[in-house]
DNA sequence: TGCCAGGCCCTCTTTAGGGCCTT
């Protein structure tokens, strides 16, 4: 498969432009079922952190004030990405506070966003929910780290990524597997995967 | 003033409701 930046955001909150911003991003760049390439990094944006969010993730108000700044960071990992297609775990989250902190920087997205959870919920019915960590572990993934930090969730992301390719390889038979095809059949609605996936293999 | 996400997915559904998932 094509190389895929796997990325994920810490953030204040749930909402980018109430008061939510990106405190930390992580890229990693899947080349051929291998990392290549990792990109992470605090930033400051002159927010404070929530009580619930610095005890979720970890990321402090005081860490962030000795963060680059936003602006310096979001160019950064926007210039690390280019153009390559994005994969993340609940896309329409990290989707979400990657066009809002481009768009503060005069950048936009060119790429579509893959989503793991979506591709989970249609390949991994069994599994006993389709959170990150509950994934990782039953499907036997490799501990990155401490979870909800950035680059050990987007590890996490990219590891879970390489299972739905080898199942889809596997138990599905899937011969032509790109960004593209992951992006089709993540909008197959969930009771027609099967059926789907015999016509699109 | 008071409220505060939103798209997906299932079902005791479709003139709707509630849980999931991300921080």
């Amino acid at each position: 498969m094509e190389r895929i930046a796997v990325i994920d955001f810490e953030t204040t909150g749930i909402t980018p432009g109430a008061g939510c911003r990106a405190t930390e991003v992580a890229v990693v760049m899947l080349e051929q079922g291998r990392i290549v390439e990792r990109y992470q990094s605090l930033m400051n944006a002159g927010v404070p952190v929530p009580a619930f969010v610095a005890g979720l993730t970890g990321i402090t108000t005081a860490m962030l004030r000795s963060a680059p700044p936003v602006d310096r960071v979001m160019n950064e990992v926007a210039e690390f990405v280019g153009d390559t297609p994005l994969l993340a775990h609940n896309a329409a989250f990290d989707q979400k506070f990657w066009d809002y902190e481009l768009s503060r920087i005069g950048r936009s997205r060119s790429q579509s966003f893959a989503c793991s959870l979506l591709l989970s919920r249609r390949l991994l019915p069994a599994a006993p929910n389709h959170k990150l960590g509950t994934l990782t572990r039953w499907a036997g993934l490799p501990d990155t780290g401490t979870a909800h930090r950035a680059m050990a969730d987007a590890e996490m992301a990219a590891n879970l990524l390489q299972h739905l390719v080898g199942e889809l390889r596997g138990t599905h038979g899937v011969q032509r597997l790109d960004h593209a095809f992951l992006c089709k059949l993540q909008k197959v609605p969930a009771a027609k995967v099967r059926e789907a996936l015999l016509k699109l293999r």
